[in-house]
DNA sequence: TTCATTGCTTCGCGTTGCAAATTAATTAAC
DNA sequence: GTTAATTAATTTGCAACGCGAAGCAATGAA
């Protein structure tokens, strides 16, 4: 059957349009992946132990730890001992961090939203409703999503500029 | 708009399903995604100049030379340097290798396509169609990409490239 | 008190990923 | 034909990932 290769390549295609800009936005926040996906975690959730995080991002739990190394020497995100249980450590996006995201290039969803939403009501419904049949085809229909394309930024703000307030080593990571 | 917000969700969950089950044939095949990425690309475009491989993959060049150091130890590929343009060098996958791809686990493209292969004409169109669009408005229509899912493993009815050496199962190579 | 569990960090190791420098082969210029 | 520029891959050095195992402190249960 030729339309169900139709149909595969047009996934890969997408899922590899929003690999690219994830880059893209990496190299525009000269952060790492891992690291913006953290920030952008912590951004949608709020602060979160380190248990959480790791499981919210399909990690381990020392991998986390060092990833918030790094983003703590940053500033951008703060750690914080819980006062209930102190074996716990919740870690808490500063006031720079969500700047840091604020001012993210325009990201993809923006992008899908304007032009989505200039659609007939009858094509949206249809998009809907084949997505929903391919996450359901795919299982993934119980996966908890944000509903966002890329892994950073929010907002309205158009503003488009590489960060230079973030020194400290060499960390400009290029990929 | 509400719907827009529904198809943003559905599609990141679409795009997690396939980012897990790509970790999950990573464990099973005990090579990282890097190298099953290499791997499958080989398998489809057959042998490739280190820099075509690195191009189509979007990394650096060294980068791919050190991933390939690893899988040549493992006896996955081969190189073999071009006699026509001595600089060059071809990675080839070697029997072991493809053997491998074969051997993986059920792979996410065949759960796809069975399933939607036993849906009515109208409604595959309706999804194509739908794909096409959501793909037309993240500019990925240029984009070149195989009729697969997850990085790994192979789907039959792709063969792009003629591996007469195909046959037989059951050979299991963990690194 | 003692013991097990939980939550996070530390440590060691291998893998990615890149830029810069290096080597080798090809091509262009003189 | 020698020299210079270009191209292709490797080597080197460095930071970041990612994980398991071990360690430590706080909590909970016996």
């Amino acid at each position: 059957m030729e339309k169900s290769q139709d149909a595969l390549v047009l996934l890969r295609q997408i899922i590899r349009a929003t690999d690219l800009h994830d880059k893209h936005l990496s190299r525009m926040t000269g952060l790492t992946m891992p690291q913006l996906m953290t920030m952008q975690t912590l951004r949608i959730n709020g602060p979160l132990t380190i248990g959480m995080l790791a499981k919210e991002m399909n990690l381990a739990q020392a991998t986390v730890t060092s990833i918030l190394d790094r983003l703590e020497r940053k500033k951008l995100v703060r750690r914080e001992r819980s006062n209930t249980d102190k074996r716990k450590v919740l870690a808490c996006p500063t006031e720079e961090g969500l700047e840091l995201l604020k001012s993210a290039p325009a990201t993809l969803q923006d992008t899908f939203i304007r032009q989505f939403e200039d659609m007939p009501d009858w094509e949206q419904s249809m998009i809907v409703a084949a997505l929903e049949h391919v996450s359901h085809i795919l299982g993934a229909h119980h996966l908890d999503a944000a509903p966002m394309l890329d892994i950073g930024a929010l907002d309205r703000t158009t503003e488009t500029r590489p960060p230079e307030y973030l020194r400290d080593t060499g960390d400009h990571h290029k990929n």
